[in-house]
DNA sequence: ATTTCAAGTAACTTGATGGTTACTTGGCAG
DNA sequence: CTGCCAAGTAACCATCAAGTTACTTGAAAT
C-alpha cells in the first residue's frame, strides 16, 4: 500500500507526481491563457507527461481547470483565516498577496468572465470562508477598530477592491501610476497609500455624541 | 457620395449598416467570450452577414477585436470628461455606469487578461485622458474638496477599483454581498455606501495647522 | 447603355485541437 | 512465477474554426 520509495531517485511509475506535474503545469497554462485559449497539449508538454495522462486522471479538459481553480482557492482561505485584525494590516497583506501571485488573481478573473452564470466552483467552501471574514469584521467593530456605521459586507467588499484591482488591471494601473505593478516601487508606495487611506475605515474620533454604536 | 436614401426602408447594399452590425455583433460576442473564445462564425452570424464581409471590413479577427476595443475606450473617454469635481459623485457615477455597462468591464477585463504584456490598444490616447483626469484631481485638491496629502494617482486608482470591482469580479461580489450585481437592491446601497466613504478623500477637518496645502 | 468596382455570397482549404484507440509495461497480490 | 491492472505511450481521428477562392450583383460614374 505504501510508496515503494525506491532507493535512489524516483520509479519510473509515479502516479502522484503525474498528478501533481499535470496540476501545476495546468495552472500556469490556464492562469496564461484562460479556458478557451489553454492548449491540452502545451500542458501535457510543460509537464512532461503524454497528454494521455491528463485524461487518465481528470477526465477532460474543464474537469481539470476546476480542480485547478478549486486548489488555488483552498490554499488562499487557507491564508485568509491566519489574519489578525486590523484594516491596515488586511489591505496590505492582501495586497502584496495579490502581487506576490498574479496568476491567483487571474484565475479568479478568467472565472469570472467564463463561470458569469454558472454555479461557483467550490461555492460551498467559499461561502463559509466569505462569512467568517465578515463575522472578524464584526469583531472589529464592537472593539471599535472599524466604523460601526458601514455594513461589514461594504467594508469587505471595499478592501478586496483596493487590493485586487492592481493585479487584475495591470494595464490600468500602468496607465494611471506610470509603472508596472511588478516594479517594488510602485508595491511599496501602493502599500504606503493602502496603510494611510485604511483610516477610511476606522470609526470617526468621537465627534459630539455616541449614539449610533449598534447601527445594523 | 452621399447616401442614396432609398425612400422607403434601406437598399440592399450598405456597407455603413454591414460596418455597424459586425461592429455591434462582434461586441457582443468578444465581451462574452473573449477573443480566443469568440467565434468568427458566431459574429457573422449574430450580425446576420456572410463572414466573408468581416473580413472584407476588418482584415482578421484580431483587427476586429482591437477594433471594438478602441471603440468603446473612446465612448467612455467622451464620458469621462463630462465629469465634475466632486468624489462622491464621480465614485457613483462611475459604478453606476459599470453596472450599466457590463461589457465595457469585461472587454478591460479581457484586455488585461490578453495583451498583459503587449502595447496597449490605443494607448496615446488613453494616456492623454489618463492625464486629463489626474489634472481634475489636482484641481480638486488645490481647491480644497481632495485631500493634498493623497497622490493623486493613488486617489484615482482607488475610485476606480472601488467602482469597477464588483462589475469585474461579480462572482465574488454576489459571495460577499448575497445579492447579485444586477439586483437594482445591491447597486443602491452601493452607491449610498461610495458616497459615504467619498469622505476618506476629503481634507481633514483642519486639526490644527494649514501647512501642507501644496504638498505635491 | 456600359463599364467598373465595392458589396455580397457559397463553398472550400488548411491547420489546430480536444479527445480516443489500441497498444505496452512496471510492479504488486496470490 | 504469473496473472492482472493501473500507469504509460504513440499514433490516430473527427471536428471545429479561421481564413480563402471564385464567383455574382447592385448601383454610381461616364
Amino acid at each position: 500500500m505504501a510508496r515503494p520509495a525506491r532507493t535512489s531517485g524516483v520509479s519510473l511509475r509515479n502516479p502522484e507526481r503525474t498528478r501533481e506535474r499535470i496540476l501545476s503545469a495546468a495552472l500556469k497554462e490556464f492562469a496564461a491563457n484562460g479556458f478557451a485559449g489553454a492548449r491540452v497539449d502545451a500542458i501535457a508538454q510543460r509537464a512532461a507527461v503524454n497528454k494521455r495522462m491528463l485524461y487518465h486522471y481528470f477526465g477532460n479538459k474543464e474537469h481539470l481547470f476546476r480542480e485547478v481553480l478549486r486548489l488555488k482557492m483552498a490554499e488562499r482561505q487557507a491564508w485568509a483565516e491566519t489574519l489578525s485584525g486590523d484594516p491596515a494590516e488586511s489591505l496590505a497583506f492582501w495586497f502584496d498577496a495579490a502581487c506576490r501571485d498574479p496568476d491567483w488573481v487571474r484565475l479568479l478573473e478568467w472565472e469570472a468572465l467564463q463561470e458569469a452564470n454558472r454555479r461557483l466552483i467550490d461555492e460551498k467552501k467559499r461561502r463559509a470562508a466569505t462569512n467568517r471574514g465578515l463575522e472578524r469584521i464584526r469583531q472589529r467593530q464592537t472593539r471599535g477598530q472599524v466604523s460601526a456605521e458601514f455594513d461589514p459586507r461594504h467594508v469587505m467588499l471595499a478592501m478586496r477592491s483596493l487590493t485586487m484591482f492592481p493585479a487584475a488591471f495591470p494595464q490600468l494601473t500602468r496607465l494611471i501610476m506610470g509603472r508596472p505593478v511588478s516594479d517594488p516601487m510602485f508595491q511599496k508606495d501602493r502599500t504606503a497609500f493602502l496603510k494611510r487611506f485604511a483610516a477610511a475605515f476606522q470609526p470617526p474620533p468621537a465627534r459630539s455624541s455616541a449614539k449610533n454604536d449598534l447601527a445594523k
